[in-house]
DNA sequence: AATTATGTTGCTAT
DNA sequence: CATAGCAACATAAT
């Protein structure tokens, strides 16, 4: 379930496996991943590079990208024995594809259908990066555009900004003490620098805790006794302040915040 | 058994 | 057009 600071560990990973190498063999065990035959035009292309665009991969060949999206359990792993989606041997190793969920989704696309509004998704319509450089207020304010959606909302719309998922928007929203009920329209330049601020700090608190050779995610098997590293995202208490903390449903997802700390209820 | 889960898309209603 | 709500995708855990 990885949000922009664990594709960007993702990246990082798949830049030393992959890069500078071509690519011998790709073998799809799922064909929800990725359109059948698709693979075919991949085997003997070098990776040049590995980007990410928001939560999405870009591992640039030579003559097409593969993009991969990891949705909600998506990860790309050293041949473990885990069942994979898709297997990719390159640089005498092998990788998987491993997703439990198999919400992830592939695509092999020419460098040039990469801005082509519809061909993956809303890759091409991507709002501004708000990591490793903070976002502007007046660029957050514009991509808001006068919206009356809930700035909860409004984050969690990649067209606004890239990347940022439920986790990092409610974490981001308790740090700037902003309610993430607030009309997104209605916050002012002062409070949108203070969310641009707290929106890249976030990012890059969670990248500091990634590291190992695998994402680690909240929820994976192994993890159910480590510590919330989150300040309110499934708290009880609120880590600043002490206050119970509540949720609310916004956009089907849930929103953990701090009356108290979030400038209380509305 | 029902609910929930770091995501996105598409449909429907207002 | 803007916005909200919900189902869908698929699986596992509580």
């Amino acid at each position: 379930m990885p949000e922009l600071p664990e594709v960007e560990f993702a990246r990082r990973q798949v830049a030393a496996w992959f890069g500078g190498h071509r690519v011998d063999e790709i073998v799809l065990h799922d064909e929800r991943l990725l359109a059948h035959g698709a693979t075919a035009r991949l085997i003997g292309q070098r990776v040049n590079a590995v980007e990410r665009r928001g939560k999405f991969l870009l591992v640039r060949l030579e003559e097409h990208t593969l993009v991969l999206h990891f949705k909600m359990t998506g990860k790309v792993v050293p041949q473990d024995g885990r069942r994979a989606r898709m297997t990719v041997s390159i640089g005498g190793g092998l990788y998987d594809f491993v997703d439990t969920r198999r919400l992830g989704k592939a695509w092999v696309v020419e460098h040039d259908a990469l801005d082509d509004a519809t061909v993956v998704g809303v890759l091409a319509r991507l709002g501004p990066e708000p990591w490793p450089v903070p976002l502007e207020a007046g660029v957050l304010h514009a991509q808001l555009g006068g919206t009356r959606r809930a700035i909860k909302v409004a984050l969690l719309d990649q067209e606004v900004v890239a990347g940022v998922g439920n986790i990092i928007a409610a974490e981001s929203l308790w740090r700037a003490g902003l309610n993430p009920a607030s009309r997104a329209g209605d916050l002012t330049q002062a409070q949108l620098g203070t969310l641009c601020d707290a929106i890249c700090a976030v990012c890059e608190s969670v990248l500091a805790v990634e590291v190992g050779e695998e994402i680690a995610y909240l929820n994976d098997p192994g993890r159910g006794e480590a510590p919330n590293p989150f300040f309110v995202y499934q708290r009880d208490a609120c880590t600043s302040c002490g206050a119970a903390i509540e949720r609310l449903t916004q956009a089907g997802r849930t929103t953990y915040w701090c009356p108290t700390c979030q400038g209380g209820r509305r």
